[in-house]
Parts: structure tokens; sequence; C-alpha cells
DNA sequence: CGCGTTGTTGATAGACTTCAACTTTTGTGG
DNA sequence: CCACAAAAGTTGAAGTCTATCAACAACGCG
């Protein structure tokens, strides 16, 4: 059994927030949906395209991204299983989707059929409300991994933010389905800036790796703190959860 | 008349999107609200606090911000007049808001009755998801804003999108309703880099000063692109409106 | 007028990016 | 099943950008 060093806290101690996610899904928008199976790099939709459709992902995983005029990606947000996304008020999707693992599942629903369900179905209502203000949510921590903070910081942070939102029975234990160059392009570091990161992190004994992207969190407190050690994080995440808040 | 050097389009064309803001809140709603007059730095809602209120700016201007354990603030997002915040699917909201400027008007629905009576009006319903899908681009198009570029790109954008968002009709004229410090917590960087990128700007031709917290973009041109001339954005911000990025 | 706040400018140190070389892993076709 | 090429990941050295520290100027308010 592992053993949290600082804190004396099991690894299948480490909270997660995967089970507030799967709330029941409207039995009103079940029979809209449309699945997909998408190939690893498989566009779910395009930036400019209509919005026509509103998304879940079923299993796997993608990322919500923007290109810039240097060729280079900006990753918005990383969709895992029960995320919905396509949310827009304008009639065209400001970014692009697409598959990070290699058959991820997608659900679609479209758009006008759910708004038409929703005007009469108050159920259906909260839910869409819901969804979105998770994704809210959502988008609010990953802007609080962008702050002023060191390349390692920013990636333990992460690291744990994947750790509480990943469906594995053992959180110590994160599967990452995307590449180095993703993480890169999400926390606007150089794919050399998070390798580095990564091997300081598993040095220190943050982390082990059961390979290149299968990590073990051995040390969470030398995950979240900084280089000398000061903590720099407290208070400062609201998207982790309670218990995790107060192991930092 | 200000003309702008490399397109020629007049500083009364930059196109403005404030207008799309302004949509018509539905009579349901109208009466639950409760104003309050908030003065410069007066908190609106505190980290914690049980999230029992749905918000709308009325006039003036709010940050919603984090803070760390440095003591260091990280700005989420500014809110500007018409703009709807408070939405969380949690009980309490992750982070504070606090009014920028002094007089600050904010419009305060009670969260339940709002609810309740969404159950039963299809109008409220569509008006509260639309401002929740609103408050997603918002926080999408700062993400962009976060990601790897120069410091004095970072202002430059920040300034178009606070042109974009104004009320303002001579949408060149941009007032900054925050200080120097708040606009460095929100963009990640330090006052002293904000101020020299600033001074940078005006140097160049791209913006000047009608007091320290009134600009004038003069050269849209130079604003929006880097130091070496080569354009960075294009296609890039989102959030900006299609008239804009055909200017970048 | 004085004092605190806000804003600007300069010099130095530190962190990250970039460029380059190299290793490991993955996938594909013979 | 192996060979080979492409992709993914790691490591090192040098350069660039930004943060930090420090000093100072401008502004606002009692």
């Amino acid at each position: 059994m592992i053993v949290f060093k600082q804190h004396g806290v099991t690894a299948e101690e480490l909270p997660g927030n995967w089970s507030d996610r799967c709330r029941k899904i409207p039995a009103g928008m079940r029979p809209l949906a449309a699945i997909r199976r998408c190939r690893r790099g498989r566009q779910i939709y395009g930036r400019g395209d209509p919005a026509e459709h509103w998304y879940r992902i079923v299993s796997g995983a993608a990322r919500k991204c923007a290109l810039k005029a240097d060729g280079r990606r900006q990753i918005v947000d990383f969709l895992l299983p029960n995320d919905f996304f396509g949310f827009t008020a304008a009639p065209r999707h400001a970014f692009a989707v697409e598959a990070v693992a290699d058959g991820t599942l997608v659900a679609c629903y479209p758009r006008n059929r759910l708004e038409s369900i929703a005007k009469v179905d108050p159920e259906l209502n909260q839910f869409i409300r819901e969804a979105a203000f998770e994704a809210i949510s959502r988008l609010q921590s990953r802007l609080l991994l962008l702050g002023p903070m060191t390349a390692v910081t920013r990636v333990g942070l992460f690291l744990l933010e994947m750790a509480e939102r990943s469906p594995a029975v053992r959180t110590s234990v994160v599967e990452l389905p995307m590449s180095r160059y993703d993480i890169a392009d999400c926390l606007a570091l150089s794919v050399e800036t998070v390798s580095r990161a990564l091997t300081g992190l598993q040095r220190r004994g943050a982390i082990d790796f059961d390979g290149k992207r299968t990590v073990r969190i051995v040390d969470i407190g030398a995950l979240s703190s900084d280089g000398d050690g000061s903590i720099a994080t407290r208070e400062f995440i609201p998207g982790l959860s309670e218990v995790a808040q107060s192991l930092l």
C-alpha cells in the first residue's frame, strides 16, 4: 500500500470528483444521442463549423484547441469521459475539438432538438445549465494553472487535476491520455520544459512512472510545493476537492 | 478623424460587440433584482460564500479573483456592464468578486427564485443558458491571452479585448477602469512589465494616452503584431469580432 | 501641503525557450 | 517476426524574456 510521506494518507483515499460528474442523464435527451467513434487526432468539429450539436465524451479523451498563426497550438481544455462540450451562444464554434485517445467515443446531441425539449422539460434544463456551469469551473481552474508560477509547480498541479478528474479507482495512479506536446500546449510551456519538469518531480520523489504515460503520485506534498519547499497553492485551486485543498 | 495606418479604417468603425450583450432582460427576472452600490475595492462576494445569488454588473466594473498563499492575486475575469456572474453548480463560490470602479452598481438575483421561475419560463431559461455560454466564451478568450507570447503582445490583445467589450461609442478610445496592478494580475505579468509594455506600444505609435487610464488605439496593426512585425494572432482570438479578426 | 497610492524606469538575476543531438517507442510493410 | 522509418520523449548549452529589487515621479486625497 502506498502511503503519502507527508500526511499518512493512503493512495486509495486521494479524493476524486469523478463520481460527481456521473449524474444521471435526463431521459429526454438519451434517445437523441448519436455515438461517433474517433481515431487519434481525428477532428470532432473544427473552428468555424456551425454549432449544431452539443457533445459528451463517452470514453477516451479529446482536446479543445486554437491554432495560432505560427502553427503552434493552444489547448484550452481537455475533455474526459462525461464532460459536455460544444456549448456556445454563437452560431459557430470558436475552437476545434480533436480526439486525443484512439477510439474515443463521443455522443452527439442535436442542438435544436435539445433546445426544443428543454422548453418543456425543467429537468433537462437544469441538467444543461449545470453542465455549462461545470465547464465554467473547469475553465476557471485552468486559468489558475496559467498564472505566474514555475514550470515544475504548473506540471505538478496539472497532474493533480488529472488525478482528480480521472475515473480510476486508485486515483494515485494517473493515466495520461495525451502526449507531452499536448501537455505543453495546455500549460503554455515548451515540450522540453514539460519533460524536464516531470523528470525533476521524479528525482524529487514526488512521482514515479509505470511507463511514459502512467504516473504514480508518491508524495503529494512534494508534488504541489515549490522547489524550495514553500507551499505555493494553499487556498488557491478552487477546482480541487476539499480534501486535496487541505493537503496542499 | 483618426485613421488606422495599415488598413485605412476609421476609429469609429472599430467594431465592438457590446450591443450584442444588451439583449432584453426577461420580464420574469426584472422585479427580482436588488441593486447594490459598491465602493472601489468592496467585495461583492467572497471565496467560500454560499452561492445564493446570480449577479449582473449595471455600471462600473469588477474583478473575479483568487488569492494565492504568497499573497498575490490571480484575476480570472473582469466583469463589465451587462456581464452576468456568480454562476456555479457548487453550493459555494470558488472565487471572490470585488468592485474595481468606485460606485459600481450590481444587480443581485436570488438564485432559488430564479431557478423556480425558470422551471416554467422557457424565455428565462434560454436567457440564463446564453449568459452562461457567454461566460464560457469570455473565459476561453482569456485563456488564449495567457498562452505563450511576449508581454507586449499580451498587453496589446488585452487592450483590444477591452476595446471590444467597452460600451463606448468610439471604440478606439478605451477607458481602463482597473489599475496596472489589476492588469498585471490578470495577464500573469509583473506591474513593471505591464508598464514597460504600454510605454513600448506608445513609442511604437500603436497607442496614445489621454491620461494614465485612457488609451487611444492609433495603429491596430502595430498593436496586435509582434515586435518584429510578424503577426502573431491571425485566426487566433475567437472572442474578437469578425472585422477585428480580419484586421489582425 | 504631506503622505500614501499608483505608475514609470533602470540594472541584475533567474527561468524558460530555442536549437541541436540523441534515445526510446510506436507503427507499418515486407 | 523483423526491419525500418516516423513519432515521441529526453538531455545539454546558449540566448532571450521576464521577475525582482531599487529608486524615483506623478497623482489623489485628507
